[in-house]
DNA sequence: GTGGTCTAGACCACG
DNA sequence: GTGGTCTAGACCACA
């Protein structure tokens, strides 16, 4: 369900907050769906449950799940965090789009490289 | 020149250390040019003279600069590291647009968002 | 007659107790009128039964209603538990409006939001 | 600077975290301003280092502070941070003169109670 | 020196 | 069983 990567240089609390945020927002988690409990994931993780812990906080804290003590973690999907996530992908987008530009390429090649991956190609 | 932004998470010596190599790849310091030394920018941008260092030293194994202990760092320009940096934009593009869709956006939303900035609108 | 709300932050059995010491203090529930039973009300609510227990063990001890084993619980009123809560709420009340003096509201501003909700605006 | 009480039943991260706000809110300390370190303020209140950090955390978050590795942590006064926590206040301040209102108090009482600690009396 | 992540394990309140 | 707080202590990257 949620993979982390020892390699990726990236915090564990921020792969698993990601993971799963990524798989509410997507629709791939219906709306209620129980997450599993902090000490299960962390289990099957073989990750300290601090560790989980703060990823779904964080996750609370964002408005894509609900922790309610003594019951469980359920998903919200909300409305705001599909926004705020958009709105930081359409950011992360446009600086490399930019970026890019910079480099030199036309804007013919950076339209192909966003298409990448479609099946367009 | 350069400036250092204490709200970005990035560390400092990273800001440093990309702003210069944007600047040099984008053709803005032209080949040769030389950078200012080490102790004169942590001067005038108030920051551990050892950051700045780790900054120049990152850009020299980089291949953006080369560093000629007495004398300075000066502007190298090698394709090498305009096309790792054009990798590295392309996959942060490439992400950036998988997730977008996995949001709902229609190919096209997407497009759009990438032109942003271009003047084509 | 009770709502329970997960997103709320406070404990079920809270929400339960503070939704029924409100009806019973403002007079919506008349003094000796029986309250559910523990086990009809946790049905309706798709609620552990030793969470309403627990509520209206709290309630009993407040002098909110009365508990009569084999009987069922009924509406008590009594002065201490109106006089409890009214301190609790005169406390909350001063602390909110000298927090938001310090953060530099004038007192007329600070006395038309005690206003809202009167009908005087 | 800041006390932590172990008879207050909300959690020391958050007695940490809103005294701070409080005096970063209220203007008693100034932009810029360095906070005691983690471990510092973790020694001198004799708790662990985690809480303090935690406590910082949130402030981050909130858009009170700058944490800055291996530098420090700053006040920022946001002006986002002082609607957020005003419009809080505003609700608590509400909420508890309406049920004030249920509990048969005049709008008279309730404005006297306001006024409390004012000097007006 | 600084902030930040992670672990291991205890303890509490809630359901 | 659940989530949540806290401690103790290790380790890392950054300045």
């Amino acid at each position: 369900m949620i993979q982390v990567n020892y390699r990726d240089p990236r915090p564990i609390y921020e792969q698993v907050r990601d993971g799963f945020r990524q798989l509410i927002l997507s629709g791939a988690l219906p709306e209620g769906e129980k997450l599993p409990s902090v000490r299960e994931l962390a289990a099957s993780l073989a990750i300290n449950p601090n560790t989980i812990q703060r990823a779904y906080r964080e996750l609370e804290a964002e408005g894509c799940i609900d922790s309610v003590p003594g019951r469980g973690s359920f998903v919200r999907r909300s409305n705001a965090a599909a926004l705020a996530r958009r709105k930081e992908l359409t950011e992360a987008l446009c600086a490399a789009a930019q970026e890019l530009r910079t480099l030199g390429l036309s804007e013919e090649e950076i339209l192909t490289i966003t298409k990448e991956g479609t099946g367009d190609d």
